[in-house]
RNA sequence: ACGGGCAUGGUGCAAUGGUAGCAUACGGGUCUCCAAAACCUUUGAUCUGGGUUCGAAUCCUAGUGCCCGUG
């Protein structure tokens, strides 16, 4: 254990979806005798249920979760928001525990929490708002031209082409007069806990099955019924998730019902892929099978030592 | 069986006789704050045989397969 550390440990349990976090990560707080935070940036929203694969209420019962349902999709829930939120938790549990279990497929808020963010002012919501708007209206040609008069060098090395980056670089540079790329500095916070991050993985063939099973699993259990009680809010952005925005349209009478569970299985993997790389990338994840408990166990009681 | 139509990447489509493109999927990747989002990127195709032509996805012909109509 490092000694410039307290005694305490994160244990994050990250890796795609539906590969089994869930299940392994109350195994670890049992274990443990602890508590789980997740990292989800949709199971947050008390709204979304099914669609998300919320634990169970069983399972919520077993070892309590933190940042399950607790917000409202008409929140602001941010990378930012998430660190501060699970930092205050993280230090009411150890008060009690000497370690705590964070699980999720969330890479960006995984990372704000282990490594911090550089800060940023908070944006006026007037300003955030009329960015959207103009660029409802205008489209991404507008917002490209907006970042090439009021912050150039973003215009040169930016990405140009993806509409969120812009309309962030173009808040930041509004509101505060200096580029984006003067707040980012990249610099890594060490907290004074120690975090071990376990990954879990399975074969490309098995979580395929295991994504196909669950979505047609969503689907009985009253996904259709969850969706359609939210089709008021379908313009929010939390809302624009896998399993919520295929189902949209077959309310609209856009696709059929199987050509969007045939999209929401792709939408999954895809996915599922994305989550991969990223945490792939990470260097300090440990990789597991979802049956590796016992392994886990003793990879973490080393690291404890 | 007869008549008509169609045949192009895995899928859905485009291409006056003149560089075979688009969308999507698949594969690879980016990501410091809406991240289950958004974005970048590699590969991959003219049903088969013959003919016309300087040149054929395109025109002619035979075959094969599929669709529609009639029986």
């Amino acid at each position: 254990m490092n000694p410039e550390k307290n005694n305490k440990t994160v244990i994050i349990v990250c890796g795609p979806t539906a590969v089994g976090k869930t299940a392994l990560a109350i195994a670890l707080a049992k274990h443990f005798s602890t508590e789980i935070i997740s990292a989800d940036s949709r199971q947050c929203f008390k709204e979304m249920n099914i669609g998300v694969a919320r634990p169970s209420p069983r399972e919520l019962q077993e070892i309590p979760h933190h940042f399950i349902a607790t917000h409202s999709i008409q929140d602001e829930v941010t990378a930012s928001s998430f660190e501060h939120y699970t930092l205050k938790k993280a230090e009411e549990l150890f008060i009690h525990h000497d370690n705590v279990v964070i699980s999720g497929g969330t890479g960006l808020y995984i990372k704000a929490f282990c490594e911090g963010l550089d800060y940023i002012p908070e944006i006026p919501d007037a300003i955030r708002r009329e960015i959207n708007c103009n660029y409802e209206k205008e489209g991404l040609v507008w917002l490209q031209d907006e970042i090439k008069k009021n912050d150039p060098p973003y215009y040169s090395t930016g990405e140009v082409q993806n509409p969120y980056r812009l309309m962030r670089a173009l808040e930041v540079v509004l509101a505060t007069g200096k580029s984006i790329y003067e707040f980012q500095k990249g610099g890594k916070i060490i907290r004074d806990f120690n975090i071990i991050k376990i990954g879990i993985e399975l074969p490309k063939d098995e979580l395929r099955d295991r994504i196909n099973l669950r979505v047609d699993q969503m689907l009985q259990s009253g996904l259709l019924e969850e969706v359609k009680s939210l089709l008021p809010h379908k313009h929010l952005i939390a809302l624009q998730t896998v399993g919520y925005a295929e189902l949209f349209e077959m309310f609209e009478q856009k696709i059929s019902l199987s050509a969007a569970v045939d999209e929401i299985k792709i939408h999954t993997r895809q996915y599922a892929k994305r989550q991969m790389t990223w945490f792939k990338k990470d260097k300090e994840v440990r990789w597991f099978p979802p049956s590796g408990l016992r392994d886990i166990l003793s990879c973490i009681g080393n690291e404890l030592q």
